[in-house]
DNA sequence: CAGACTTTGTACCATTTTTCACAGAATAAG
DNA sequence: CTTATTCTGTGAAAAATGGTACAAAGTCTG
């Protein structure tokens, strides 16, 4: 493994190029320049080389990257090889939503066990996972083999819903919850907060010229 | 107006630190140091004073910010004083549930329009939104006074449909498929990628020692 | 009202990220 | 084979971001 420590940015964008390069794969083009691939994905032809170049040497000076070779490569980078398990804790509007979201299956993510702590709930089914109670998390993410939590419970049991995740053994928050999450450093956090996102665009709009 | 440019990553802040804020003023706390604000929204102190500090002098030496005038001002920065009118396109599984998002309403965004290719669903509401035909965008954006576009449609049309926006004469664009936009400089896109978000997990699991 | 304490605002420094720019490698053309 | 062209990989410069530290300003206490 190399030693050095890649950024996220790094890693956000390698998904983004190989999003791109499977498309070319699919189009049969071969080969790809660094400068058309930044046009393609709105980044600059410097920002690729460094991006790919942190994980070895890919292109050919004068024809630039393989396509087919360089999908290989970056989906062996990003781990799209393994396939890892999910809890969503919380199953009202959100959570039943993100259960019968198709895109965790897309990206080798499996829901495998939903939480709450509505009694009434407990013992149903949503798309075809069992709610189960909050109780019995500890036992559920260990047989299981969780390692990815998902918060989609309001912001006042957010904290509360991390920590029992945490506790009970994942190292990867979802958290859709706009608030804060306190965690330890050990445990990535991700936020999803929508209503920041719309904000911003506000803001964009409030203090354009 | 300020003259110097302020980057995304304040502005997205100042909205954690309004949200906090919005909480300590009902909760009837009336000053707060930078420390605790830190504190609380997991960022530093001498963050908080430097993202604040760009907009003026708010604190007072020796007790820290009052709650109620932060607020305020916050507000005002942020552009949260006024309502801004919201198009969604593409009314499927994911434009239905953004339709039904209350999210919107509470940060004075207006969804006052949804567009659809399918012809069949064209006159139908969906969460009391009338489903109109593309071709009437234009007319329909200016009627309204548009200026944030929502794509929810798939990859394939993601482009179009945000050209479409644009030219009917929207400023924002809330990108939800995974694909890099191709758009002019004054446009705004905010891409919403949850599927990246979801990738990013997996590498940091893949790779974690 | 003096002295101890708190807390801001900012200048300075460190680190990370981005951009620039160019030597050298591969290709293409005559 | 030689020359022109394309394009990578990467040092070095520049910009952005984050963190430290402290003077100055305000508060609190007796």
């Amino acid at each position: 493994m190399s030693t050095k420590k890649i950024s996220e940015g790094t890693i956000s964008r390698l998904f983004i190029y190989l999003r791109e390069i499977t498309a070319l794969v699919r189009m049969n083009i071969r080969t790809i320049s660094s400068a058309e691939l930044g046009e393609r994905t709105n980044l600059t032809d410097a920002k690729v080389r460094k991006d790919l170049g942190q994980f070895g040497q890919f292109g050919v000076s004068g024809s630039g990257y393989d396509t087919g070779e360089l999908k290989v490569a970056l989906e062996r980078i990003l781990g799209k090889d393994k396939t890892w398990n999910v809890a969503v804790v919380g199953t009202g509007q959100l959570g039943s939503a993100l259960l019968a979201y198709p895109g965790f299956k897309q990206h080798k993510l499996s829901v495998v066990a939903a939480f709450d702590a509505d009694t009434k709930k407990i013992g149903k089914k949503i798309s075809g996972v069992m709610i189960d109670s909050i109780e019995d998390m500890p036992k559920i993410i260990k047989e299981k083999k969780i390692s990815i939590g998902v918060v989609a419970v309001p912001s006042e049991s957010a904290q509360d819903a991390a920590e029992k995740l945490v506790a009970a053994g994942v190292s990867c928050i979802l958290n859709f919850a706009p608030t804060s999450l306190s965690m330890p450093e050990k445990v990535k956090v991700k936020d999803v907060d929508l209503s920041r996102e719309l904000e911003t665009l506000s803001y964009f709009l409030a203090n354009k010229r």
